[in-house]
DNA sequence: CCGGTCAATGTGACCGTTCACATCGAAGAC
DNA sequence: GTCTTCGATGTGAACGGTCACATTGACCGG
């Protein structure tokens, strides 16, 4: 390539993609039947198509979004707000939304918030606003990015999961609820009642929903509560709170937020001399691929990320076309496997 | 489709946002004159900015992207191509290239390979030139990625990770070589002499520079070489493969090429009633932030992949601006941790 | 045979921005 | 005092699509 910077007045209008009408005048039609050729309009003759395309195929003609855009403005885009996006679950969702997208014929564009404060957010809102996007999916800690979507009077619609709050429309109900619950009733039923939850931040509706699952399961079984640790996610902190709360050993069990907490309290078992199951059970959530070559292998609650992403783009796409398809809520399911077993004593 | 268009009531451009035009009218200056501003160019009085800016903030204007892009021709966006999200490694990396790029006002699209076919490869890369995007970031294996960009012959610059072929001025050159030296000369040092090597898949660049530190650093020992294992990245995989191997028991060290394959490697040691690193050291790679809770606590390599990705559009802008910046290659660093120690004989 | 409907196509304007070029004073240069 | 330069601004035409509307035959009913 030369690297003639500045001047470049010579090539410029030379090698632009072949337009629309470059396309008609190759076909000999006129430049609107090149367009209805593009959107499939039903009444074009069959032969004056296969004139459009073929000379489409010579000029490797490809539709300019930007001016499509521009006329309907319509960007066939949609926004993904994220704040982590080196987890397992939020991986795959993002991952799945785009498949899901791209099936649709829209594209993803992604607007990370690192930081889970106000002004991040806002930022990232921002950055996807001026992408023009038709809609956003929310991953990420949603009591902030509400507050984000308060002050600046957000435009477009959104998804998000669903939250213990009513937020109706905008969700795609995952029962975090009932996971939690069933993984807090394996417990119980194998006879722990000394239980501690290791929660995850609490303006992540995730962290809130089955936060509520395991105080509702414990209570409904008349089992005493402990006041649930609030983590980050992190097996860092699952290590450190595990080590904390070993200093007292009075509990038999924990039920862990997330895979990752529970593997950090699995390596602060070990380091306090015990064995897990034997003195103490655990629980996690989200079954990620390494879970079951833990040691031992973790029993946790299966989620379906990728269903989780391809559910949001189905209802968003629903609700900027101004339907709102809601489909039964995803339900998460107990895997059990070594991590659990009856209390020693 | 329901026509259900508005009744000719009141203006129907109503709805439309406020375009540099409405911008102009209000601040009483030419709309070319609102495009300087916006662009800020030298020559605009303080007052006229001023009142420009004051004009824009009344009616909320945002520049619209489709149309500046419709006419410059550039589209401020750079894709990337990625198969798997899911891993640590990757999401980490599209991460950090997504802020740098978007410090650097561009805007990032994803494009998933999820099947390493070259169809599906080429589809991916299909939909990112359809966007326009000005460059595009390689993040999946690589090999048949190459053949994908010689069959359709792609336009736009990309930029990857560097490979032991000549890729030059296209690479980011992260030593993965030195990273997988580093780990096998660990292992010499430590005495052993029968080291296995669980490769990742031969297509992706890192999975073959990793093998060929291996394979140097011990031909350079002169410690005989054992065939390696070439496997998928995933846990479950570095599971089986391990089983399989520990039915002979004829080596004392495993190298594996990332933490995944490594914990399932882990797994298998301990179900076949023996001890790492007593009885067999593990080496990892990559240094996932579960690593260290792994047990036994993983020695690795450590790679910066959020330093990856920035320098990625660090290159890749460069390039689409015409430069060739050339950073220093990135090396990974060596983590001793516990999974590895002399070995028992 | 004539008006009406409809399938197939064409015409010109418009979306919101930038670009090339024009204009118009004011400030030096001589 | 006139010419030139240049800073500050304006004018109209792109860019590549879609939209609303016009046009043309062919067919059909009465």
């Amino acid at each position: 390539m030369s690297t003639e910077s500045t001047d470049g007045s010579a090539g410029r209008g030379a090698d632009r993609a072949a337009s629309i009408r470059d396309v008609a005048r190759l076909a000999d039609v006129s430049h609107q039947t090149v367009s209805r050729v593009l959107n499939n309009h039903p009444s074009i003759r069959d032969t004056t198509r296969d004139r459009v395309l073929a000379a489409m195929e010579q000029l490797q003609y490809r539709p300019n979004r930007a001016a499509r855009a521009l006329v309907t403005s319509r960007s066939r885009t949609i926004g993904i707000l994220t704040s982590t996006r080196a987890h397992y679950g939020p991986s795959t969702s993002i991952q799945s939304v785009e498949a899901a997208a791209r099936e649709a014929d829209y594209t993803v564009v992604t607007a990370n918030a690192p930081h889970p404060d106000e002004a991040t957010i806002v930022d990232a809102f921002d950055h996807l606003i001026d992408q023009a996007v038709e809609g956003i999916v929310i991953i990420a800690p949603q009591v902030r990015v509400f507050s984000a979507i308060e002050r600046m009077n957000l435009r477009v619609p959104y998804v998000t999961l669903q939250s213990t709050h009513e937020l109706g429309a905008n969700a795609v109900h995952v029962d975090q609820m009932a996971g939690a619950r069933a993984a807090t009733r394996h417990l119980i039923e194998l006879g722990h009642r000394s239980i501690y939850h290791l929660a995850g931040p609490q303006d992540w509706i995730e962290a809130e929903a089955r936060m509520r699952g395991f105080l509702a399961e414990m209570s409904d079984n008349d089992v005493p509560t402990t006041a649930p640790i609030l983590g980050d996610w992190t097996a860092d902190f699952g290590y450190r709170a595990g080590t904390e709360l070993l200093r007292f050993r009075d509990f038999t069990a924990v039920f862990s937020s997330n895979d990752q907490m529970a593997l950090g309290l699995l390596h602060a078992i070990r380091d306090a001399g015990l064995d897990c199951p034997r003195d103490i059970s655990v629980v996690g959530f989200d079954d990620i691929p390494e879970a079951s070559h833990f040691w031992p292998p973790l029993t946790t609650v299966s989620q379906d990320f990728a269903e989780i992403g391809r559910r949001c783009v189905e209802l968003l796409l629903g609700r900027i076309a101004g339907e709102a398809p809601q489909g039964p809520p995803i339900t998460p399911a107990l895997i059990v496997r070594n991590s659990t077993s009856h209390p020693a004593f």
